[in-house]
DNA sequence: TGGCGGAGG
DNA sequence: CCGACCTCCGCCA
C-alpha cells in the first residue's frame, strides 16, 4: 500500500510499524482509503507512462537533454544571490503550545488540539505515539488512548499571532506573515545596521559569486555541522558535475572559483557574508528570546541567504532551535546534496513519488544529476523549477517567496469560497437546502468585503470521497445570496441528475461536503486582503464569528499556511511558480473507475458537457442570457428543478410543489428524459440533450423564500 | 478564454 | 468512517 505516515518535525522516534499498521486497520475498509488508493493507483500510471517516456530517451538524446538542462542551470545561477539574510520563524507545534501553555495541567500530557474527525496539530507527547497534524482523530485516540482533545480557539491564536508579529516588523517592516505561526522576514538591513557595514555593497553584486568553503565551519550552527562532507564529496554531483563557474560573470570574485578549497584570504565581499550570517544567528537567538518572553511559547528560526533555504533550515532543529545555511555557495550545495526532495517547499507526495519512482531520484543532488531525465519528462516550467531549487537558488524578496500563496502579504485574493462536510445527505431538498445555506455564509462573506463575482462554482464530495467541481460564468456580477444559489443550485442540479441517470435505478447523489466558490472579481484581477492579515486570518476570523457547523461534524481546523519561495527573475522573462502538476502525456483518464454514474466509463459524471454545453445547460431556453439569471433577481418565483412559474405562491405552497417536482424529478431522472448521458449506451447524446437542462428560468431567487434553512428541515 | 482536476500548503 | 480554504498548473475544447 502506500505511504502513511511520514517523518515529520515529530520526533524520530516513532513505533512506525505500529501507528501505520493502526492506520491501516483503522482505514483499509473505509470509503476514504478505497478512494484514495485509487488516486493511488493513477498515480502510479502517471509514473509507469514517465517511465515509458524516459525508457524512449536514448544515451545521446539524454546527453543533449542535460546540456540543455545545464544551461538554464547557467542562467539560473546567474541569479545566485547570496549577500542577503533570510529569516523564516515557525513557531513550534503551535496551536497545542498555546493550549498548554493555558493549562498547565496538559503539560505532561500528549494533547490534540482539533475533534474527533481532524486534528490541526499535538504535542511532542502525542507526537512520539504517531498522532500528527492532519490525521482524523479516532485514529489519533486509538493510537493514544489518553490523548486530550482540546477544542481549538483562533481568537487565541491569532492573539497570539498578533504579538510575534509586531516583534518581528521591529526587524523587518516589511515581514510576511505566512500563516498564524509561520513568519518570513528578511533581515539584511538591520544587520548590516548593526554592524556598521555598508548595506549598498549587498545590493550591487546582483550576479552572484560564491565563497569558498573555508566558511563553511562557522556557517552552521545546529545538527547540519560540516561533518563528514568530506567523505560525501566526491559523490557530490552538484559540485562535481556542474560546469562551475565557467559561465558566471566571475569578473569580481576571483578567488571564489575554488570553491573546494579553503580559502586563506577572503574577499571584502567574503568577510561581510561571514559577519552578517553570524550577526544573523545571534539575532535569531534574539528573537527566540523576546518570542518566549512575550507569549511564553518557543519558535524555531532557519537562517539562509533566500527563503528557501530558510524555510528548510527552520524545520532542522525544530523544537526551539535554530539553523542556519549561510551564504556560501559551495555550502549550500553541500547541504543540499544530501537533502530529500521532499523537503523543498512545493514537492509534496506526488512529485516525490514520481522522482523517485520513475527518475529514481530521491536528494537534491540526484535531482541535479537527473537534470536530463528532469526536463524530459517534466513541464519546462516545472523543469526550471526543480533545477533551482536543486541547486538552492531562489528569491530573497518576501513577495516573490510568498507569491502565489496567498500568503499574508498578498495584495488580491482571486476567489472566496465556503464549504461544509457534514453527515450524509442525499435528498435533493436538503441539498439544494444545504447549498442555500452555504450561498448565505458566503454571500455574507463577501458583503463585509464588497466583492461582486463572474463566476460561481459548486464543490462536491461524494460519500465516496470523489470530489468534483463545476463552474458557470455569467456576464454580470453577482453578490447576493439569491444570485449564488441560482448559479449554485443549477449547477447542483446537474449533479443531482447525473447521478440519477447514471446509477442504477434509484440512485443517488449522495454528499458528505458541498461548497460553493465565488470567483471572477468585479475590479481587476483579485480584490483586495485585508491589510496585513493573510487571508487565512480572515478565514479563522469569519469561522470564529459563524456559528458552528451543524451536523454531528464539528471537526476544529484552520487552513494550513502554505508557502512557496522559488524563482526570481526580475528582468522578465518566463516566470516560474512552484509546482502544479506534472507534464502529464496524454490523459486517458479511467472515468469509469472514478464516476460512479455514466456506465460507459463514458466521462464525466453525467457526462458532464464541458464549457460551452454547461453555459447552455444552465441558460434558458428561452435564450436570455445566464447574466440576466445570476443577476436578476427574482421577480417571480420559479422552481429550480422543473423551472415552472410559481407566480406568487405561498410559502407552504412553494414547498409542496417542490416536493412533489423532487419526489418526480430526482428519482425518476432516468426515467424519460434520462437526464444526462442516461440510457444504458453510456455514449453521451448530443450536446442538447445531454442535460435536459431545466429549460426554465433558474431564478431559483425565490427558491430560497420558502428553502430557507429554518423553514425546511 | 472557460472549465475541471489536481498538487501543495 | 479523514477539515476548510486558497492558489497555481496543465490539459482540453
Ligand atoms: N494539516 C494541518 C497542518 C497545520 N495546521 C495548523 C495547526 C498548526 O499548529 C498550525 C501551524 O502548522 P505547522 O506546520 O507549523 O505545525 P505546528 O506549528 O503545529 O508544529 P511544528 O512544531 O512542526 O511547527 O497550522 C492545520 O490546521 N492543519
Ligand atoms: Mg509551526
Amino acid at each position: 500500500m502506500f505511504v502513511f505516515s511520514n517523518n515529520k518535525a515529530g520526533m524520530g522516534s516513532v513505533d512506525k510499524e505500529r501507528v501505520n499498521r493502526i492506520i491501516y486497520e483503522m482505514s483499509k475498509n473505509s470509503s476514504y482509503f478505497k478512494q484514495a488508493k485509487l488516486q493511488d493507483d493513477k498515480l502510479d500510471q502517471k509514473v509507469a507512462e514517465m517511465k515509458v517516456k524516459l525508457k524512449a530517451l536514448g544515451t545521446v538524446r539524454k546527453a543533449q537533454r542535460t546540456r540543455q538542462a545545464d544551461k538554464i542551470a547557467t542562467e539560473l545561477e546567474a541569479q545566485r544571490q547570496l549577500d542577503e539574510v533570510c529569516m523564516v520563524i515557525d513557531m513550534d507545534m503551535f496551536y497545542a503550545a498555546v493550549e498548554v501553555r493555558d493549562r498547565p495541567e496538559l503539560a505532561d500530557k500528549p494533547v490534540a488540539v482539533g475533534g474527533e474527525s481532524m486534528i490541526s496539530t499535538t504535542n511532542y507527547q502525542a507526537r512520539l505515539k504517531g498522532v500528527r497534524s492532519a490525521m482524523p482523530g479516532f485514529i489519533g485516540r486509538k493510537l493514544c488512548p489518553e490523548l486530550v482533545f482540546v477544542k481549538p480557539d483562533y481568537e487565541k491564536y491569532t492573539v497570539v499571532a498578533e504579538q510575534i508579529r509586531e516583534i518581528f516588523r521591529e526587524y523587518d517592516p516589511r515581514m510576511r506573515a505566512y500563516s498564524l505561526d509561520e513568519a518570513y522576514l528578511n533581515v539584511t538591513k538591520v544587520l548590516t545596521e548593526r554592524l556598521g557595514l555598508d548595506g549598498s555593497n549587498a545590493q550591487a553584486g546582483v550576479a552572484a559569486p560564491a565563497a569558498a568553503a573555508g566558511a563553511s565551519e562557522h556557517v552552521c550552527s545546529g545538527t547540519y555541522e560540516a561533518e563528514a562532507d568530506t567523505s560525501r564529496r566526491p559523490s557530490m554531483g552538484l559540485n562535481v558535475t556542474y560546469p562551475e563557474k565557467r559561465y558566471e560573470g566571475d569578473e569580481e570574485d576571483d578567488e571564489e572559483a575554488r570553491d573546494g578549497r579553503s580559502g586563506e584570504r577572503r574577499s571584502p565581499r567574503e568577510t561581510r557574508r561571514i559577519r552578517l550570517f553570524e550577526a544573523a544567528r545571534a539575532l535569531a537567538e534574539e528573537i527566540r528570546g523576546r518570542i518566549r518572553e512575550a507569549t511564553k511559547l518557543t519558535a524555531s528560526v532557519g537562517i539562509g541567504p533566500n527563503f528557501m533555504l530558510a524555510k528548510i533550515a527552520s524545520d532542522w532543529n525544530k523544537p526551539d532551535g535554530q539553523m542556519c545555511i549561510g551564504g556560501d555557495r559551495a555550502e549550500v550545495l553541500r547541504f543540499l546534496h544530501d537533502l530529500p526532495v521532499r523537503k523543498i517547499g512545493g514537492v509534496g507526495k506526488v512529485q516525490e513519488k514520481c522522482l523517485r519512482e520513475a527518475l529514481g531520484v530521491v536528494t537534491c543532488g540526484d535531482l541535479f544529476r537527473e537534470r536530463g531525465s528532469v526536463i524530459h519528462v517534466m513541464t519546462p516550467h516545472t523543469s526550471r523549477w526543480l533545477i533551482k531549487a536543486s541547486l538552492g537558488i531562489a528569491s530573497a524578496d518576501h513577495d516573490v517567496a510568498t507569491e502565489q500563496a496567498q500568503a499574508v502579504g498578498a495584495v488580491t485574493r482571486k476567489q472566496i469560497s465556503k464549504e461544509r462536510t457534514f453527515g450524509e445527505l442525499s435528498a435533493p431538498r436538503d441539498l439544494l437546502n444545504k447549498c442555500r445555506e452555504i450561498c448565505d455564509s458566503l454571500a455574507a462573506e463577501m458583503a463585509t468585503k464588497g466583492l461582486e463575482a463572474k463566476t460561481v462554482g459548486l464543490k462536491v464530495k461524494t460519500t465516496k470521497f470523489q470530489v468534483r467541481t463545476q463552474d458557470s460564468t455569467g456576464n454580470a456580477y453577482v453578490s447576493s445570496a439569491d444570485d449564488l444559489f441560482s448559479a449554485a443550485s443549477a449547477l447542483l442540479q446537474r449533479e443531482i441528475q447525473g447521478a440519477a441517470a447514471a446509477s442504477a435505478p434509484g440512485g443517488k447523489l449522495r454528499l458528505r461536503l458541498m461548497g460553493v466558490r465565488a470567483s471572477g472579481f468585479r475590479g481587476q484581477a483579485g480584490a483586495p486582503i485585508l491589510p496585513g492579515q493573510a487571508t487565512l486570518d480572515g478565514f479563522l476570523s469569519s469561522k470564529a464569528a459563524e456559528g458552528g457547523c451543524q451536523g454531528e461534524d464539528e471537526s476544529g481546523n484552520d487552513g494550513k499556511r502554505q508557502q512557496r519561495e522559488e524563482e526570481a527573475d526580475s528582468a522578465g522573462g518566463a516566470e516560474q511558480q512552484p509546482p502544479g502538476g506534472l507534464s502529464r502525456p496524454s490523459r486517458p483518464t479511467p472515468a469509469a473507475m472514478e464516476h460512479p454514474f455514466v456506465g460507459g466509463g463514458q466521462g464525466r459524471p453525467g457526462s458532464r458537457p464541458r464549457s460551452k454545453e454547461l453555459l447552455r445547460g444552465v441558460q434558458p431556453a428561452t435564450g436570455i442570457p445566464r447574466s440576466a439569471l445570476l443577476a436578476t433577481a427574482a421577480a417571480n418565483v420559479s422552481c429550480p428543478v422543473c423551472g415552472e412559474e410559481l407566480g406568487a405562491a405561498s410559502n407552504t405552497a412553494l414547498n409542496r410543489h417542490l416536493d412533489a417536482c423532487l419526489g418526480v424529478c430526482a428519482p425518476a431522472g432516468e426515467g424519460e428524459r434520462g437526464g444526462v448521458g442516461g440510457g444504458g449506451t453510456g455514449r453521451r447524446r448530443s450536446k442538447e440533450e445531454a442535460f435536459p437542462k431545466k429549460r426554465a428560468k433558474v431564478s431559483s431567487s425565490g427558491i430560497e423564500r420558502f428553502l430557507t434553512p429554518k423553514e425546511l428541515v
